[in-house]
DNA sequence: ATTCTATTACGAAACAAATCGTATATTAGT
DNA sequence: ACTAATATACGATTTGTTTCGTAATAGAAT
């Protein structure tokens, strides 16, 4: 089996990733415009990490047509698995419960919210 | 309040945090002799790294004795906290039942994990 | 066709992180 | 006092990321 290294994006490539996956199809300017809401950046800033991210295989793009279209070439999931493995193993002490907790003391949830995760710990109990 | 600025640990620097939160006090040998497991690096880069994250008050040491002896300046808590929020906000768009999901879906956790999970959801829904 | 507008391409600078070599200092052993 | 061993200090280099200016290109409007 080829396996394909993983590649791990920036914050700056991230936050792209994040419009992308939201979006799905996406032009350049269409991104930045999204990006330009929460930072100062220049358009030929956005273009150019699209581009290095287009070469590291982190997006695809359609450049068939003019204004090129762009799509993300990694899964949300993936990428949120491998971080978030990352982020256990380093910080938490590879205990996922550490942070299961950690996250949940902090970020308030609703009870819908605790009332699913509640659902998924049944079923892991049961497995 | 006079609030300090938070100071983002690097990768390389969350390595030597985990270290010295880990075993309380270590000189940079000491410290460097536990990366050296994982890592190839230069027992000089070690030194340099703790030094520039001394400056950045990162950790802090005693130079009374020959050899200087180190102690991590910011709590493992309150970096988890910073880090797990920057990432939910990111990754996760602000739910931290979607991570936790992803977390326990993952990473298996123990029966009893998932029973100290619970009583604390139990905890969290009756407040 | 010429001008205007929006786009991509590309190089270079600015900045940040990590690495290591070499010099210098300190201590312990002889 | 000399030597060996072990430390720190510091500069320089390398590598990675982000930034943006400028040029080239393509289509749309006149």
């Amino acid at each position: 089996m080829a396996t394909t290294k993983y590649i791990k994006p920036t914050e700056s490539e991230l936050e792209i990733l994040t419009v992308l996956w939201q979006r799905g199809l996406a032009s350049v300017r269409e991104v930045h415009e999204v990006l330009a809401l929460n930072k100062d950046v220049g358009y030929t800033t956005t273009l150019k990490l699209m581009q290095i991210m287009n070469e590291k295989g982190l997006v695809k793009r359609d450049a068939s047509v003019k204004t090129h279209i762009y799509q993300a070439a990694v899964s949300r999931e993936k990428t949120q698995k491998h971080l978030l493995g990352k982020m256990i193993d380093g910080l938490f002490g590879g205990s996922s419960t550490q942070l299961v907790i950690q996250a949940l003391g902090n970020h308030k949830a609703s009870k819908e919210e605790l009332e699913a995760i509640q659902r998924l710990l049944n079923d892991l109990k049961n497995q």
